[in-house]
DNA sequence: TTGACAATTGAATAGTCATTCAACTATAAT
DNA sequence: ATTATAGTTGAATGACTATTCAATTGTCAA
C-alpha cells in the first residue's frame, strides 16, 4: 500500500504549529491500531454482526439466516470480530454461540448510530 | 464485493431470538452509513491527519511536511475527509487551510484512542 | 506575461479484502 | 460405523482502494 512514508516534496509553511502537531501526535503503533480497530468496524456485515448480538448470543446458523448468508461468510467474519476482541463465544453441542466481548464496541457503534442517524433527521444522505 | 445477499444456507435455530434480533436491526441503508462512516477512519493517514488537526488548522504543505508524504497523496484523503464531512478547508492565498467540521469524530477518535491506549500501555494521546 | 509554488485531479498500479467454493473437523443420533 | 448437521478453513475470484505519476488549475510576485 505504501512504498514510501519518509520524504514529503514540499516545505512546511507554519513551523511552529506543525512542531505542536508532532509533539502530540500518538506513536505510529498506536495510531496504526485504531486504525485496525475502526476497519474492522468498517464492514457492513461485521456491523450486522454486532448488532444482532447487541441483545442476546446468537449461533452460526442464527445469524446466517438472520442477515441472508452463507454459514461460511458469516463464520469468517465471525472469526475476525474474535481476533479483534470484539465477541467470543462457547460451543454448546453441535452449535457454536457468539457474544459481544467488549462493552466498548456496542457503546461506540450505538453513538455512531444515533449521531448517523440524527444526521438524516436534519439533511439527508 | 457481494453476489447475492438473499439467500443462506441453513435454518435458524433460536427463532425467537432471530426475530428479535430481526425487529430491532436498523435497516441496511443506516448500516450501510455506519459502516462507511468507520471506513473513513480506517486508514492510518486519515487517522494521522485527523490527530494533526486536533488542535489547529493546517495547509496542506503543513500536512505533507508532518507526516511524510507526498501533497498529492495528503490532497486525495483531505478529499475523501471532506466529502465525509469530517473536515473542511478555507483558501489563504496560495495555500488551502484545513480543519475539523464534526466534534463528534474528534470526540469518538479520542475515546477510541483512549481505549486502545489503556488495552496495552499506559500511553497518553 | 512569465515563472514559481500550492493544491487538485484522473489514470495506473499494487495491495487488500469479502464472498464463494470445496474440503474438512466436530458433534449427535440412528 | 454411518449419516446428518454445525461450523471452520484455505484458495480463488472479483471488487475496492491508497499511493504514485503526470498533467492541470489557482494564486502571487517580478
Amino acid at each position: 500500500m505504501s512504498k514510501n512514508h519518509f520524504s514529503c516534496d514540499c516545505c512546511a509553511i507554519n513551523h511552529q504549529v506543525v512542531e505542536d502537531a508532532a509533539a502530540k501526535m500518538p506513536d505510529y503503533r498506536l495510531l496504526a491500531q485504531i486504525a485496525d480497530f475502526y476497519k474492522i468496524l468498517s464492514d457492513p456485515t461485521r456491523c450486522r454482526i454486532i448488532f444482532a448480538l447487541l441483545e442476546n448470543e446468537m449461533c452460526v446458523c442464527d445469524l446466517a439466516y438472520l442477515l441472508s448468508m452463507t454459514k461460511s461468510s458469516i463464520s469468517h467474519q465471525l472469526s475476525k470480530l474474535r481476533s479483534a476482541g470484539i465477541v467470543r463465544c462457547r460451543r454448546e453441542g453441535k452449535e457454536v454461540y457468539y457474544c459481544l466481548d467488549d462493552d466498548h464496541v456496542s457503546e461506540l457503534i450505538r453513538i455512531t448510530a444515533t449521531h448517523i442517524g440524527h444526521q438524516e433527521v436534519h439533511h439527508e444522505v
